[in-house]
RNA sequence: GGGGUCGUGGUGUAGCCUGGUUUAACACAUCGGCCUGUCAAGCCGAAGAUCGCCAGUUCAAAUCUGGUCGACCCCGCCA
């Protein structure tokens, strides 16, 4: 490029350079060759503009533009001019005008691409993926990542604004009981022991509120390893936050005000605040979920106390296996097939269902294989409580609590999908609040955090804690977002006291809280604050901003399912050598 | 660990169910030629895949079967 420099970008120039002498870099996006005249859209991270060679304005420019191939890079100089009125292309938003080249340079050529760089191209994503950096080259893409920047940057003003520090946390931690799986980083200096990547900053803010630092912020790189999902990658973004002598409305206030702000400046919405609240209990009861999708009014019944003495066998089973029954009515769906309600129940069952009871309400009245188990009482009030009309579909389920309301909170999604009643355009943020403190685990017959065990039990709880684990509410909130949950966090415990009787009721012994712990019990001897906090999922808050399906589209270089880097071919082997180093050895059965 | 979808020139797809007259088709891209106003440029021509990989069934496999690898979606898992 020589002495050249570039002038502006491409979008840049317009109506009123027209005359002026501009210099442009960028990459060919497209090349139109009609012999004499040759047309080029030079493209840079702006967007495009056309380029005219003509070889009676630069005949040397216009030899070397023979040359010209999609993706060189290039460097023009020339004269913008205005187009003719019957040559504007109002597709292109520097159409009015076209830079008239008198002198080019070829920065650097470009081998033919194994895809074309436009947005419309269905490409295979593996592909993508192996060459992200063409991938990234895509308008689409750009506008997704700058768009990225442009939130992030808003949130650390709103923060630093508020009276927020960002302050940064170690990367090569400690591993911690509980949670997702730890990635470990073997230590080459200590033989045998190993470093943790952070789950989440969790410790380390709640030290910073004990150092006094009042309120703390970062943008933060989280590690977790667990099998990913189109909404989870081993490593993820957080937007981490923690106050001291917070009330919870102090967190809510603050997240609705940065969310609000985003909404604004980036969508140009006006989203309507305060955010709705609604209890972990209600959520439960009226969705069969904790984070529920609030822009369509499908709701669930409990009909437990309907059918107690049913002469319908699974119902009657569901109770007295302790389970609930749960119904939902799809208005005016009577007249889907057997083979939709067929496909319903079949999809359930990844859920756990055993099976779904379909009845439609007709002129005739109350239709289905089941009907005749039901006696009139309780099928009156059966539809009373689901508001049934004619037309209706009713759907029901009985099992297990937690079964009954993931296969009865899918069913609600899969029905308003095919009811096409998902408002595209809407977002529906929701506060979700008093969570349980525990969740009992079946599988290891013992209590486990439902937040982390750090999080504050409801003050009229703490007598529960020895004998009544499961009725204790948590202090604890998740934030909402179109039946996403983008964020969650809780008032700590700033007492070691309770810390340690939750340490207890969790089966955490004391000389393993000291092991994996004791600093933090250490630093709560010393005025500990009371404290609190949320974290929110940058990836997913920007998977809906953009509108996409996948959080892999908002992060630059995802991994995909396997967690492999394609790109980079990651992860990979190491030598000998280092494996050495690091007092680490394969075993032969995990090389096969 | 489990269930499902997919894998055909550089890219996206058709063909596969109903194995053999298909020399594996089409569009875009690529390469060459023509063309002074295109912007999804146009026209003419060329090259390019043995059908992810392995094994089996068969006289015969892109097509059927099994396995395997990879991508994606989901269950488990994700305090």
């Amino acid at each position: 490029m020589g002495s050249w420099k570039r002038t502006s970008y491409c979008t840049e120039v317009g109506k009123t350079d027209v005359g002026k002498t501009v210099c442009l870099m960028g990459w060919v996006n497209s090349y139109r060759d009609h012999g004499g005249v040759i047309f080029i859209d030079l493209r840079d991270r702006a967007g495009l503009v056309q380029v005219v060679f003509n070889p009676t304005f630069a005949a040397s420019a216009h030899d070397k533009a023979n040359l010209l191939r999609n993706e060189w890079v290039i460097a023009v100089s020339g004269e913008v001019r205005p187009r003719p009125a019957d040559m504007v292309n109002p597709k292109l938003r520097t159409g009015a005008i076209e830079v008239w080249v008198k002198e080019m340079r070829i920065l650097n050529r470009s081998a033919a691409t194994p895809f074309a760089i436009e947005d419309e191209a269905k490409i295979n994503e593996e592909l993508r993926l192996k060459y992200r950096y063409l991938d990234l080259r895509r308008p689409e893409m750009q506008k997704k990542i700058i768009c990225r920047h442009r939130v992030v940057k808003l949130i650390r003003d709103h923060f630093d604004t508020n009276g927020f520090y960002e302050i940064e946390t170690p990367f090569l931690a400690k591993s911690t009981p509980e949670g997702a799986r730890d990635y470990l980083i073997p230590s080459r200096i200590s033989p045998g022991k190993f470093y943790a990547l952070p789950q989440s900053p969790q410790l380390f803010k709640q030290i910073l509120m004990v150092a006094g630092f009042d309120r703390y912020f970062q943008v933060v790189r989280c590690m977790r390893d667990e099998d990913l999902r189109a909404d989870r990658q081993p490593e993820f973004t957080q937007l981490d936050v923690e106050m001291s002598f917070p009330q919870p409305e102090d967190i809510y206030e603050l997240i609705e005000g940065v969310l609000a702000r985003i909404w604004k400046e980036i969508l140009g919405i006006e989203i309507p605040r305060p955010f709705p609240k609604l209890s972990w209990d209600e959520a439960m009861s009226k969705y069969g979920c904790d984070k529920p999708d609030t822009r369509y009014e499908l709701f669930l019944q409990d009909l437990s106390d309907i059918f107690p003495n049913s002469e319908y066998r699974f119902f009657k089973q569901a109770l007295a296996d302790g389970g609930i029954i749960k119904g939902m009515n799809a208005p005016g769906c009577a007249e889907w097939s057997r083979k939709d309600t067929d496909d319903l129940t079949y999809a359930l069952k990844a859920y756990g269902a055993k099976g779904l009871t379909a009845m439609r309400l007709q002129d005739s009245g109350l239709a289905g294989p089941v009907v005749k188990y039901l006696s009139a009482d309780e099928q009156n009030k059966m539809l009373e409580r689901l508001s049934a009309k004619k037309g209706d579909l009713i759907l029901i389920m009985g099992d297990k609590f937690a079964v009954t309301n993931e296969a009865m909170n899918q069913l609600r999604q899969m029905i308003a999908r095919k009811m096409n009643i998902i408002p595209e355009h809407k977002y529906n943020f929701l506060w979700v609040v008093d969570f349980p403190l525990f969740d009992w685990s079946e599988n290891e017959k013992r209590w486990k955090s439902t937040h982390h065990p750090f999080t504050m039990p409801r003050a009229e709880d703490l007598d529960k804690l020895e004998f009544d684990p499961g009725k204790i509410k948590a202090l604890a909130y998740d934030i909402v977002l179109n039946g996403v949950e983008i964020g969650g966090g809780s008032i700590r415990i700033h007492r070691p006291d309770i810390q340690e009787r939750v340490f207890h009721a969790l089966g955490i012994s004391d000389e393993e809280a000291k092991i994996k712990f004791g600093f933090l019990l250490d630093a709560f001897k010393y005025g500990a604050p009371p404290h609190g906090g949320i974290a929110l999922g940058i990836d997913r808050l920007m998977q809906i901003v953009v509108g996409g399906t996948s959080i892999r589209d908002v992060i630059p270089f995802p991994k995909t399912q396997a967690g492999a880097d394609l790109m980079v071919d990651a992860p990979s082997e190491v030598s000998e050598d280092q494996l050495k180093e690091l007092h680490l050895e394969v075993t032969k059965e995990d090389l096969t």
